[in-house]
DNA sequence: GCGACAG
DNA sequence: ATCTTGTCGC
């Protein structure tokens, strides 16, 4: 998958943060995605340990959901864990991955925030700058907004909201459990977005994808077989 | 100043 | 994210 040529992100926390702002209006809102057109889905995840950073991207067909495609890729760890900076921690571990792969990808969902973020680039955003294929963020706990409790059903879901703004979705991926954090990444719209993660969560919380490339990045830290 | 805070 | 046992509920 061609990932551009990505600005260097070894920035202070306070130019990260700069650099976020100005990155914010580069994001692309829409077009909806034609669920029919869509062949392959991916999912990409990291699971850390110490200074090192073990990232995975897994390709999913669709609608079957069957893996076909699992990279990965090791990396030191070099930014800290800031809260609204994972960008600039997890980016170069999970770009390395990415490129990876050479399946033909039509949408890629990250286990992180998107434009659900304090200055509307989280990892999916801003990651999906650099990407040819229309990304999401489907995170699993809140990173900013408010939002009232969806309905308790499959399928329910309502507004995450940040400063007047409507910055995600608030899913209920299954029946009586805990809902997901739906954003925009870049190049597709919410409504699409929430459809997609519903379409890959058949049987669990976490959408397959998410689920899939975090236990194969689980594998890789443990220096096991991958697919 | 206090509390919140993706992974 | 990672460290960790049992336990409550569908």
């Amino acid at each position: 998958m061609k990932v551009r040529k990505l600005h260097d992100l070894d920035l202070s926390p306070s130019g990260a943060s700069r650099l976020q702002k100005e990155l914010a209006p580069k994001v692309v809102t829409g077009p909806p995605l034609d669920p029919t057109s869509i062949n392959h889905v991916a999912g990409a995840d990291v699971s850390t340990e110490g200074d090192r950073a073990y990232a995975t991207v897994v390709v999913l067909d669709f609608p079957g959901l069957a893996p076909v495609e699992v990279r990965g890729f090791e990396t030191e760890l070099t930014f800290p864990y800031v809260p609204g900076l994972l960008a600039f921690r997890e980016i170069p571990a999970v770009a390395g991955a990415l490129e990876k792969v050479e399946t033909p990808v039509d949408a890629v969902i990250f286990d992180a925030q998107g434009l659900a973020h304090p200055r509307r680039m989280g990892l999916a955003s801003h990651l999906g700058l650099f990407l040819d294929v229309p990304s999401i963020g489907c995170a699993k706990t809140r990173l900013v907004g408010t939002h009232d409790e969806p309905g308790r059903e499959k399928g329910n879901a309502t507004d995450l909201v940040h400063k007047g703004e409507i910055i995600g979705k608030v899913l209920r991926t299954r029946s009586n459990v805990s809902p997901v954090y739906v954003s925009i990444g870049n190049h597709t719209d919410l409504q699409s977005a929430v459809e997609l993660v519903l379409a890959c969560s058949p049987k669990y919380r976490l959408p397959e994808t998410t689920r899939q490339a975090h236990d194969a990045a689980n594998h890789l830290r443990r220096g096991e077989t991958l697919f």
